[in-house]
DNA sequence: ACAAAAGTGTTTTGAATACACCCATGT
DNA sequence: ACATGGGTGTATTCAAAACACTTTTGT
């Protein structure tokens, strides 16, 4: 049964990739004619969609994250919920919702999500998409769309809170990663750079981090030993620490 | 002007207290007549309200907390979004939304506040209500209506993460405390036991809390010394320190 | 005097930090 | 041979954890 699309709650995900020392997230081409103002838009914004009435607010984030990128299976993870009567209020923007649902738009409270995906792994769906989808460097988002850009920003200190405590970032690096990348990764996401020396201590020390027998290929200088993150040992050894109190 | 409320959004709050070694948490009657059944109700559920139009989700939270508890400035979080489409189809809770709201309703998506008072202030409003409140302790908690259930326990989940990175627990101490209490209230939020000395010591080493010349008064033992926790020292002190990695 | 909880110190173990050089590969 | 990043060890400092007895009050 089809079910009708609910206009007042919204889903937004922050799509983050990692490659190459950057961090980036996915942002999707939004273009209309505003027939307002007579002008044809086209910029940047959050991937998103209203919530069908049947269906459930991680339903609709992994919808998607399927019709965007073709993965299923990515980290998702709720982490606040954008609200302010204001944010649907800018003409432009509600231009493009009137053209985009054809439903009279209100107030709309929309539910935020980051999501974490390995950055190549997507491409090839991208490419294909009718809806244009770009990866764009964290320091390089412009004005977008609605508060978009609050929700990015508010997502990345949600990411950066949850790295602390759990290894999620590792859904950012390919299942063989080496430990310069790990620790590139790291400095990225926490803004410092840390001792390698340390850092390497560390990662053995916390003893989920198998070292593989393979090493990178054609990197013109000594290459380096890859690694696995061993989800079944992390869950064993996981042991809870308090950092506030004992 | 007055505003309409939204029938699609709602705003729930687990108010959590502490007492004497127990967790409590803040739960409201429901009384009504369910004029199908023809059968007077009365039951707990947690407070919480529809959102009028034009209010933001934080303000009907700060409503709620402030009707209930006659008390400003209380420490609230926002932790999850509660949506599943099923959560309003029990027919004595469609009849009880009816029968209060007067509005048609459908799917409820509620966003879910957890907030922590100093046990006592309340008090005195609590005993003035119409609509009765009654502290129940943690693990007094029977079925309640909706997912109330679900979202205390969820809630109690993310007090539990926020207390090991930020001294929020505090908010549920007088100003004044002992350090056994300050203790006990870990002891219970955790829900471990620790070290006397150690406890001290790490409070002591912490350094934004500070003894008091006053002790208790009345006690048929020796009488332990207060402290307060010094709000500024700890934003100067408070360093990030990540657990997982360096 | 007794009951009840407050308050205190030492030792051991292990993590965090700071720091500089040799190694393996491609060009 | 040289440029590039990979990979390694030691010493110090500090927090965490384990552990038992004396002190002060009210009754």
């Amino acid at each position: 049964m089809k079910s009708k699309l609910n206009p007042h709650i919204s889903v937004d995900i922050v799509i983050f990739g990692f490659d190459a020392k950057s961090l980036k997230v996915l942002l999707v081409e939004r273009t209309f004619h505003d027939s307002v103002r007579r002008k044809s838009i086209k910029d940047l914004k959050l991937p998103g969609s209203l919530v069908f009435e049947r269906e459930t607010l991680d339903h609709a984030a992994y919808r998607i994250l399927k019709q965007l990128t073709g993965l299923d299976q990515i980290y998702l993870d709720q982490f606040a919920v954008f609200d302010s009567p204001e944010r649907t209020k800018r003409k432009m923007d509600r231009a493009w919702l009137q053209a985009t649902t054809g439903i009279k738009i209100g107030r709309i409270i929309t539910v935020a999500y980051y999501s974490l995906i390995q950055f190549d792994r997507a491409n090839g769906q991208l490419a294909h998409l009718k809806q244009k989808a770009h990866w764009t460097e964290i320091g390089d988002i412009h004005k977008l769309p609605f508060d978009h850009n609050d929700i990015i920003d508010y997502g990345l200190e949600h990411l950066r809170e949850k790295i602390r405590s759990e290894p999620i970032a590792l859904e950012l690096l390919p299942k063989k990663f080496t430990l310069r990348q790990l620790q590139d990764l790291y400095e990225v996401l926490l803004n410092y750079d840390m001792d390698n020396r340390n850092f390497r201590k560390k990662i053995h020390r916390l003893g989920y981090f198998t070292a593989l027998n393979e090493i990178e290929k054609s990197v013109n200088h000594k290459p380096a030993r890859l690694y696995k993150f061993d989800k079944a040992k992390y869950r064993k050894i996981r042991k809870e620490s308090v950092s506030f109190l004992p």
